[in-house]
DNA sequence: TAATATTATAGCACATGTGCTATATTAAAA
DNA sequence: TTTTAATATAGCACATGTGCTATAATATTA
């Protein structure tokens, strides 16, 4: 019998930040559309994200950071259930 | 001739961050190997953020940040290059 | 309303994150 | 030094992140 491996998927953590992304995103007054284009990353990833079905990885949210020009600490402050 | 996709990987981003997180960790008394059983996460995962082999995903982070018992502010408080 | 813009879903292929195990390297202590 | 603790590296299997493309659902505006 096989132990299995089971990987970490956050749900309240994801949900947490997506939610504090879109906040951002929006008062920054990008789309998602805008966002992807001007990062480079797809839209479907955006879109993903933003409604926590993925766990996306550091780079990816840097290059969110960068494109949005919000700080890091900024974009992770919130509170991590 | 397809198109090759190319993922991003930022190394310097994760280079700072990395250096940061070990920082904190050693800050707060913990070894690799503390983290590792408190965290539930594999030694050597630890080991591969440190030295910034791997793009880790945001859900490890938040449980590398909960177990350290520091803010996501915090751990994200570095300059992104 | 209808037309348009924005966001959300879906499926595929490929790249890679992660756990696991083992070993090697480096640092610290005796 | 030698011993021991702490980090780093390696390879495998499996799960999943991501880009791409298309379509659906929802919100916004005319």
């Amino acid at each position: 019998m096989k132990k299995r491996r089971v990987l970490i998927f956050d749900e309240k953590g994801l949900k947490a930040f997506a939610k504090h992304l879109k906040t951002i995103r929006q008062k920054k007054g990008f789309t998602q559309e805008e966002l992807a284009y001007q990062s480079g990353l797809s839209l479907s990833q955006i879109a993903r994200i933003e409604t926590f079905r993925i766990n996306p990885t550091l780079s990816t949210i840097f290059t969110i950071a960068r494109t949005l020009k919000v700080p890091l600490y900024e974009l992770f402050h919130f509170d991590l259930p």
